[in-house]
Parts: C-alpha cells; sequence; structure tokens
DNA sequence: GCTTGAAACTTCAAGCTTGAAATAAATTCC
DNA sequence: GGAATTTATTTCAAGCTTGAAGTTTCAAGC
C-alpha cells in the first residue's frame, strides 16, 4: 500500500505541524524558567535583560528605533522599558547632536556591571538547560535553524 | 595549539548560547509571523487561539486548572482569555457535578467550527514556514528538541 | 521660504501575563 | 462533627506587548 504524493505532502505538513509544536514546547518551557531564574535571582524581567543584553553589545548606545528593530519588538515598547530601567539608574538616554527627535538608549556604568553578572549567568543556565547537546548536535541543529530563518526574511506576509 | 578540556567547554558553553539565541529568534519571528496572521485573517489572537486549540483536543472539555498546566500558563491567565472566549460566545463553563470549585471550558458549537477554520490555515502555514525541511530535517531536529525537552521536565530549579 | 511628506518618538487603549492574595469548597485529621 | 489543610478558581496590581494615533522634527520639492 504505497501513499500517493498528495498523501506524502500531508503527512509531511503534519509532521513540520509537530515539529514546530516542539520547538515552541522548548523554548517556551526554557523562556520561563528563565524568566523564574531571572527574578529570582535578580528581581528584573526577560524584557528588561533582553533590553540591556542589546545594549551591552552597542557600548556606545542605540537609537531607540534601532533598540526596537533590533530586538522586533514596537517602538512604543522600548519606550516603556527603557523608562523603567532608567527609572532603576541603569540606563539613560542621550540626545543625538543634529537630530532633536532622537535619543540614544545606553547603560550606566551600574546597568554594564549589573547586566554583566546576570549575564555569566545566563549563560551558564542555558549551558545546563542544553548540557544534553553535544558539539555535533548544536551545529546541525544551528544549520537546520538557519535555514529555515534564511527564507523567513524573504518571505512576503500573505 | 591544542586547547584544554576548560578551554573546550567553554567554546561549548558559548556555542549552546548562540544555539538558544538563533532559535529563540526563529519561534518568535514565526510566532510574531503567526499572530499578523491571526489578526489579519480571523479577527484573534494567538493566546485566543492556543486556548482553542487545546479545547478543539479535549472535546468534552477541561477544567480550568487542567487547561492552565496544558498550556503552562497561570491559573489567573485562563481565567481571563477563557472570560472573553465566552463573551464572543466561542467557549462556555459547565459546573462540574459533585465539585462546585471547578469549572469545565469547553468550545461551543461556533467555537468548534471557527477553530476549525482557522486551524487548517494555521497548519498551511507553519508547513509553508517550515517548507525548507524536509522528512529527514524534521526527524532530526525533533529528536533533538525532545531530547532537550526529556531533560527540562526532570530539572530542579536551583 | 514654505509646504508636504517622511521619520523618530511617545502616548494610549486593549489585551496578555505573571505571581500573590483572596474566596470558596472539598478533604483530612483528630 | 469541627478544625486545619489542601485544592480550584478568581481577583488584583504591575508590567509587557501591540497597533494606532498623535507630536515634533527633519528633508525634499517647489
Amino acid at each position: 500500500m504505497t501513499k500517493n504524493a498528495r498523501a506524502l505532502e500531508e503527512d509531511l505538513s503534519k509532521a513540520r505541524l509537530r515539529l514546530w509544536l516542539r520547538l515552541l514546547k522548548l523554548t517556551q518551557g526554557i523562556e520561563t524558567d528563565l524568566r523564574r531564574k531571572l527574578r529570582e535571582h535578580h528581581g528584573t524581567t526577560l524584557p528588561r535583560f533582553d533590553v540591556m543584553a542589546a545594549l551591552a553589545r552597542h557600548p556606545d548606545g542605540l537609537k531607540m528605533s534601532e533598540l526596537s528593530s533590533y530586538l522586533k519588538v514596537s517602538n512604543g515598547n522600548v519606550t516603556g522599558i527603557v523608562d523603567r530601567l532608567t527609572q532603576e539608574g541603569l540606563a539613560l538616554r542621550i540626545s543625538v547632536p543634529g537630530d532633536r527627535r532622537a535619543q540614544i538608549a545606553r547603560l550606566t556604568p551600574r546597568g554594564r556591571e549589573t547586566f554583566d553578572s546576570m549575564a555569566a549567568e545566563h549563560e551558564a543556565w542555558i549551558d545546563t538547560l542544553l548540557s544534553d547537546l553535544g558539539s555535533e548536535d548544536i551545529t546541525t541543529m544551528a544549520t537546520l535553524a538557519e535555514r529555515v530563518l534564511a527564507k523567513e526574511g524573504t518571505y512576503e506576509h500573505p
């Protein structure tokens, strides 16, 4: 009893859906864990951590719009998070000479310190959570993920 | 110049972190896409869709607590989403005979219809988004994801 | 110069999310 | 049977998130 091409396509579609659900379960599970750890160990949240990580990678700061496109979140969103980080003394806004519309967000020295200590732990957490993956597994998975990502950019939304 | 064991461990840790960031980018990218499509095509949201999918898989309904543990979200969260689905006539609450504390959430017939039409499209979207993965790739990736997930459950949070 | 349009942000309302506190009902333990 | 505990759920405040609408500033075209 061999299947025809149509049936095989349907099987493949179902398999892709199952894989998607599994990937979702994986990343959401890890994210939930990270959220809890960030809260319990550092009294912060994942969005704050993400913004600080972005700013840490760009020591000269990022414009608000660069920040939101880098993190793939809305403009209004980063406004709020940077507001709170600023209130807490972890970030600050600098005006851009020559463009009075723009603002550059930067970490304060204390923000930098805070982030560095969190980042070290963060890496250790991920290391533990993914410890069942060896060097080869990592390469395999990263390659496949990259293949999907490469397409994603070019995919126009119908 | 061979590296010692310590240096290799560090490389591996960094590689795991990079993989994690890539997986995150992948799932978040797809999720963003799904959100937009659900909104534009069906005027709904991903959380609503997730709840409806869970209820669709359990035609006899789920207790609120079962629903929240199934979806891995907080109790209070599903209360709100089921409230809104109920307001929209897509779900309803049934009291459990013999336990006046509990409530069972179910899809209404209209909820079921609505979900079925969304689900068909949803599968097609995923199929397109993951179309670069063939049968073998899917198996590989699913197996690796499963390996991490298997551990995740047993991992006690320190 | 002036107007028109684009760009950079912020504000806003609505909904999602969480963890903690509150309520109510069932169960367990004397 | 009554007290203490556990279980099921809702409520609540705070924060995250989005898309849309609004403000201010810059850039182009005339």
